[in-house]
DNA sequence: CTCATATACTACGTGTACGAAATAAAAGAG
DNA sequence: CTCTTTTATTTCGTACACGTAGTATATGAG
């Protein structure tokens, strides 16, 4: 029991078809969005940041300066986990709280140099891991596939 | 920032398509993860339960007194995952960990009688939970969407 | 039998995630 | 201008999730 287990994934894509139908659907999106998360943790542990590092700096490299709330909003997160995140981000230099002058509930989240920087070079790695995935899946295949996804999105919201 | 922000799911989608490139499909797919998680977690509340312990209640359903390493296997988990949750299931007296007779390294989990007698109750709710988030969508693209879900996690394994 | 290696599981430290409660500042009622 | 209510954020407690290290037991080489 190491870290993978021995079920292979073939073994275990047939289980959760079979054995488990009532979960098949939620289940494998989730070791879906676990694996695709271990995977770009890899690709991000030489720069010391994780996957949530990521897309908060995505938010900023769009629009710098944001209040925590709008970050919390565009990636539909309870503000209780931004906190941790936004310290987290604070103590490795990416990232730099300032309150808002004309109202200082806000707290404005503002990219340091380095944070800035670092969209030179994580964006094409975001890329590959996402080309990796869609393999040989043709692009019909892709869009169908994705507006599918929103419409579960939108159903189970 | 009560808990959902206030950007709206329409915003929501929008934003991940355009603005953010690099990452659309990943962090919808684990959007989508989280907000089936935060769905399922509100209808077993009452229940004293979590989405993990019901796919282990899963497992064990299929064949009762499995070794850990053996879920740890189907689920495709880590094993110190697996102990903190098999703690708290026995604490809630879902199940029962006996060593195995021939080989003492291996510990075999048992459904106590509650979590045996949670099978008549928890697969209808999981089945409406599926039902909702596919909604209006057809069998076809159900289908289609299913296999392309396989096939991505097969690219990225 | 004895030692090295492999296997099954647990313990620990860190990082998400959530809901609920606490704190601080703004906005509105009178 | 006060008092209540709303809004922005943090704090706290619990539950995953991972990698690494540790413990106990089995297995194989000699």
């Amino acid at each position: 029991m190491k870290s993978a287990a021995p079920t292979s994934k073939q073994e275990f894509l047939e289980q959760w078809h079979d054995v488990l139908a009532p979960y098949a659907l939620g289940y494998r999106i989730k070791f879906l969005a676990q694996l695709a998360s271990r995977r770009f943790q890899e690709k991000l542990e030489p720069f010391g940041l994780t996957p949530f590092h990521w897309v908060v700096l995505c938010c900023l490299w769009a629009e710098d300066g944001l209040p925590t709330s709008t970050i919390c909003g565009k990636l539909q997160q309870v503000g209780g986990t931004l906190t941790g995140v936004l310290d987290r981000m604070e103590e490795r230099n990416l990232i730099r709280r300032e309150r808002d002058t004309q109202d200082r509930r806000i707290w404005r989240i503002w990219l340091t140099e380095e944070g800035n920087r670092l969209k030179e070079v994580l964006p094409a790695i975001a890329r590959d891991l996402i080309e990796q995935s869609w393999g040989e899946i043709p692009e019909a295949d892709r869009q169908h596939f994705s507006r599918t996804l929103d419409q579960i999105i939108a159903n189970i919201t």
